[in-house]
DNA sequence: CAAGTAGTTTCCATCTAGACAAGTACTTCT
DNA sequence: AGAAGTACTTGTCTAGATGGAAACTACTTG
């Protein structure tokens, strides 16, 4: 089918980069995650976490709700339903290109 | 499910790239492409697609066959076993992400 | 001989991840 | 009370990745 865009071009870039895939992927999995827990799964270091997650949260993509436990300040981390959509037809569009690979043999 | 490792540990950030994702998805339909069909397909510019197989040739993911056609010199793209193996435990490590995904939205 | 084909390589400008250091605002320990 | 620790946040800096444009190679064709 000449002259489609291949569906490489509809990825979202902002989730391409493979540290906030990981964040997306690892929200994706829970409900709420704590900061130092998405920290330990993605094994990135504290700044680099606060740094993609202010990225993430800009975008829409990631809610950050602070609280505390006893005293102690604490923040958790979660997808919003955008976020969730965004994750989701990334992984869609991914399939898509693996998919459409196929079609090409033909 | 906490001490399980996220599924996403295993996926191989050469090929997260989406240039080189999309590269291989191509030759991953097909048993052997010439660049031409390669660069038109994935979209991409002679010298992008020219260095990105470089590097997945150097990866062992990609075998790179110079020939002819009548007397024009062409040149064939194809999967090495470890590419295709490679390429194919990706998409499903991406399947299980998204089942993941899924599991968590209820 | 000029132009074209099929890539390849170099130059460059941009973008980004991630390390490291320091800062903030408390809380807890001695 | 003062020192140390907790839970991040922010600033600075650098190495590496990306990709377009243009020059280059080695022929072939008009």
């Amino acid at each position: 089918m000449p002259g489609t865009e291949h569906p490489r071009h509809s990825l979202d870039e902002l989730i391409q980069a493979p540290v906030r895939f990981s964040i997306m992927a690892t929200l994706s999995g829970v409900g709420e995650a704590e900061f130092s827990f998405v920290r330990d799964t993605v094994q990135v270091s504290d700044s680099n976490l606060s740094k993609q997650v202010t990225i993430l949260e800009n975008a829409g993509y990631v809610r950050v709700r602070k609280g505390y436990v006893g005293k102690r300040p604490r923040t958790w981390l979660s997808l919003t339903p955008v976020g969730r959509e965004t994750f989701s037809s990334q992984l869609a569009t991914l399939q898509e290109i693996a998919q459409q690979a196929a079609a090409a043999a033909d």
